[in-house]
DNA sequence: ATGAAAACGTTATGATATAACAAATCATTT
DNA sequence: AAATGATTTGTTATATCATAACGTTTTCAT
């Protein structure tokens, strides 16, 4: 699927990024290339987390890049998020995949999205904090 | 832990309510009992979910009461969040439990706090769509 | 009683997100 | 190339969600 160039602009961001963005700090960033107002961004992110090349993290209200080249995969995301380092580790665990599964069944619940974000202190930060 | 008057004006409110509200349901519900501004729900819901009598749903931006007459149990819920009838279920699961600490351990993580939001359709109103 | 901590009332403002509509661009058919 | 319709864009305004700050009142253990 093929982006447009305030598409393009907005994942190369997330892409750059060290941490997540929020939309108002991408249209801060993104100013000098033309972005003037919230919708542009908002617009652009929404064509991108539709497609899965960028997610949504719904407890910081900020977004990433997809960290599988494109995440279209029906396996729902798992995200570690270090409250220190602000790093973000994307990953799909079977185990967990399971257990999503196991409670959807159970309660014959049928999933559109799932929401997985795990938020604490990522290994090194954990050891630097001696 | 007992609760003041206005914390719990705001947990009857959420108990009672059919859905999960946001902050300014709330202010608006209870402006006949005395609430006049934001910051008088907002401190009532910090310390209710402080105490796990009140959970916040992240993907709604809105506040449920805990399932389970007071939640303070370490063991994350999960919540099944219909689109349709806008019912929220609070669950907790053993094999879902079991897959986050397989995460969390594979990746030397220490958990903070998780997130656990399943949005899709109740099996009520999947029958209802017929 | 009194002093510290917690809760409260209020105003103002910050942060996040979308509605609405006109103008520009692009793809496709004629 | 011109006409058409769909998508994208630019822009303004506004809706929605959340907290800072500060002075006052209440609570409650000593």
């Amino acid at each position: 699927m093929k982006l447009t160039e305030k598409q393009t602009q907005v994942l190369d961001a997330l892409q750059s990024a060290a941490a997540p963005m929020s939309a108002y700090e991408l249209l801060d960033e993104l100013r000098d290339d033309g972005f003037r107002a919230p919708p542009q961004v908002y617009r652009a992110l929404t064509k991108l987390t539709e497609t899965g090349q960028v997610h949504r993290l719904e407890s910081l209200n900020a977004f990433i890049a997809c960290g599988h080249s494109h995440c279209h995969q029906q396996t729902p995301s798992v995200f570690l998020i270090c409250q220190h380092c602000k790093q973000v580790d994307e990953l799909q665990n079977d185990s967990l995949r399971q257990g999503l599964a196991e409670v959807t069944q159970h309660q014959s619940f049928t999933l559109t999205q799932a929401v997985i974000e795990l938020t604490g202190t990522c290994e090194q930060c954990e050891q630097e904090l001696d």
